[in-house]
DNA sequence: AACATCGGCAACCGCGAAGTG
DNA sequence: CCACTTCGCGGTTGCCGATGT
């Protein structure tokens, strides 16, 4: 892709007293082999002592980087799959951005490329859909940076349909978003009192999903298949709201699904 | 052909958590 | 406790190739 070498710099930093001269920007060929060669040889440790001992100027933060996201040879290529894509759009609906942990879930994928595949290519894909649909898709809907679900405590949920002009993912609707979490409501109580920012675009009794299924404004049960659309992993548990662990469903990642297909 | 704009992606930055002395 | 270091994460930046004009 780049060229390597292209805008490398040299920073100094401290390091063991003596200050060192480290290179920033892309990494040659030359760096890769000795990062390579040394993970091979030593594993994984500190990473100081790995930019150190490979011999490379650079800090151990970038080696980690360079690791995590190029040279690990467990690393998946090329675009991602239909079903990977389904699994992150479900994930991410689950989790927010919570990039590394969605990486969990997608063998051979970081969660830096998952970043990036999220904010080029499915945020577009969102975005295009709103503007098909009746269901309002603020330009942050999508984009839970500004809220991350699952955190503690009481939670609002909203929600947003991915229904229509969807491409592929048309028959995966409907779709929760975020399960945002909000302090000012003790519980997990769901109502039109909430101050939640998030409940000002959808909350629970606005969302079209529910006004459209059954009557679930009594803080009644949802299937959490329902709800976050994980397949048959949760098909037929009763969700009760106010029940759910979102802490230990967080805790317990492998309560989450696999991605059940082989790498290439 | 030359220039402008867009999109994808690698890498950096800053912050918080965890570990250690 | 406190200070310091290291690690990991998410957000952001900026480069370069592709595409459009």
């Amino acid at each position: 892709m780049r060229k390597p070498e292209h805008n490398v710099v040299m920073v100094k930093e401290k390091v063991s007293n003596v200050k060192a001269k480290l290179r920033k920007g892309l990494w040659s060929p030359e760096e890769d082999e000795k990062l390579m060669n040394y993970m091979v040889t030593n594993g994984q440790g500190c990473w100081s002592d790995i930019a150190r001992n490979a011999g490379l100027q650079r800090c151990g933060k970038s080696c980690r980087l360079r690791w995590i996201n190029y040279l690990r040879p467990d690393l998946k290529r090329g675009a991602f799959s239909p079903q990977e894509e389904h699994l992150i759009i479900h994930l991410h609906s689950i989790l927010g951005n919570r990039w590394s942990q969605i990486a969990a879930r997608l063998p051979g994928r970081t969660d830096n490329e998952i970043k990036n595949f999220w904010n080029s290519t499915i945020k577009k894909r969102l975005k295009n859909a709103g503007t098909t649909t009746t269901a309002s898709l603020s330009p942050n809907n999508s984009d839970s940076s500004a809220h991350h679900p699952l955190k503690a405590g009481g939670a609002t949920v909203f929600m947003q349909e991915y229904e229509g002009g969807l491409g592929d993912y048309g028959a995966m609707e409907p779709y929760v978003l975020g399960l945002e979490n909000d302090l000012s409501v003790p519980g997990l109580e769901v109502n039109n009192n909430t101050t939640s920012n998030y409940d000002k675009n959808i909350s629970v009794n606005d969302a079209h999903y529910l006004s459209n299924n059954n009557n679930n404004n009594d803080h009644g049960s949802i299937k959490v298949e329902e709800l976050v659309g994980v397949g048959n992993h949760w098909q037929g548990e009763t969700f009760k709201m106010g029940e759910l662990d979102w802490e230990g469903l967080l805790a317990n990642v492998s309560s989450l699904p696999y991605l059940d297909f082989h790498l290439q």
